[in-house]
DNA sequence: TCCTAACAGTTGACGCTACAACCATACAGC
DNA sequence: GCTGTATGGTTGTAGCGTCAACTGTTAGGA
């Protein structure tokens, strides 16, 4: 642990304010989509993410890929769902020891409620503050995290319909 | 909520890889500074900034701001770090509703044993997968959404010798 | 075939955060 | 000086995420 694995200032000053947006950004992307649609973030996320699956359908151990989750969250997050009636689970077929997570039309219709006013909130907070030059940055430095980060999570980047079926 | 609330692809693209960021890295830094130091990373954090204040003390709000947390949070965080002996509380002469928080000894030497160890985390995660120009890039992009997610938080960004006094 | 290891998922307990309610102090207007 | 309001902070509760433990299933060898 020696000096070389100290941060300069310019690495610094882009930590203390990326850190600062990490721990704002989330309260409020809940807060928003909790008082509009009575959903948190990541709900709203998995919710999405089975909206643009094939048959509205995936497995749970990759929707926990797609929503870079551990499977013991995710499926405290699939029950709550189930719950509500916005999901549906059943044993997979091919293999018994696997789960299928299927979206019900109740959790089609509140994905397709609640995606202009989330879609609306993140270009609100995010992109209205950058040009497009620097949100083509923000991809490329974002991406280049992500694969460096876990490699497994790059799947994710590969939903662009994020938002729930436009 | 028309149109033209939706996000176009570029930046739909930059959000999905935020999003996954966004979710990861907290998780990581907590692993890693609550295995090599038994902290969670806004618990260093709070050590942090109280190791850069003059006499080693804050008023609780400014502690908040600094912090982007808010005061309950805080509130039971500093319970929790004095139980641990590494901060101490005493009313505020001056204003006897606020509370001064002051680092302990204990808490100095946790700050700056823990501090190479995390700092060399968030170079790996974060700054070994960029280059010095999206360093920049990313100061400015996270400097501009902070300040136009909070205006309060741009405080947080002056102190920039954040790693605990190295 | 049997036996082991790996995989898929669920459950329960514990810890942290958000929210609301609350108390005490300070301050401003009259 | 009194009253109303804003400020500073703490506490209790409910809800979500993590971790460890566990069940059931599949696959790979001897």
């Amino acid at each position: 642990m020696d000096q070389d694995s100290w941060l300069d200032d310019d690495q610094l000053a882009a930590w203390v304010r990326l850190a600062a947006v990490m721990e704002l950004l989330p309260g409020e992307l809940d807060s928003q989509l909790r008082r509009d649609a009575g959903l948190l973030h990541f709900e709203y996320f998995v919710l999405a993410m089975l909206s643009e699956a094939p048959e509205r359908t995936l497995r749970m151990t990759e929707l926990a890929a797609l929503t870079t989750a551990t499977l013991p969250r995710l499926s405290h997050v699939v029950r709550r769902l189930e719950d509500r009636g916005y999901v549906r689970r059943a044993p997979c077929p091919g293999d018994r020891r696997a789960t299928n997570a299927t979206l019900t039309e109740a959790g089609w219709e509140k994905v397709r409620e609640a995606a202009p006013g989330h879609s609306a909130t993140v270009r609100r907070l995010i992109f209205d503050a950058l040009t497009p030059r620097q949100v083509d940055q923000l991809r490329e430095i974002a991406g280049s995290v992500l694969g460096h980060l876990d490699p497994r999570a790059d799947k994710a980047a590969v939903y662009t319909r994020y938002d729930g079926g436009r």
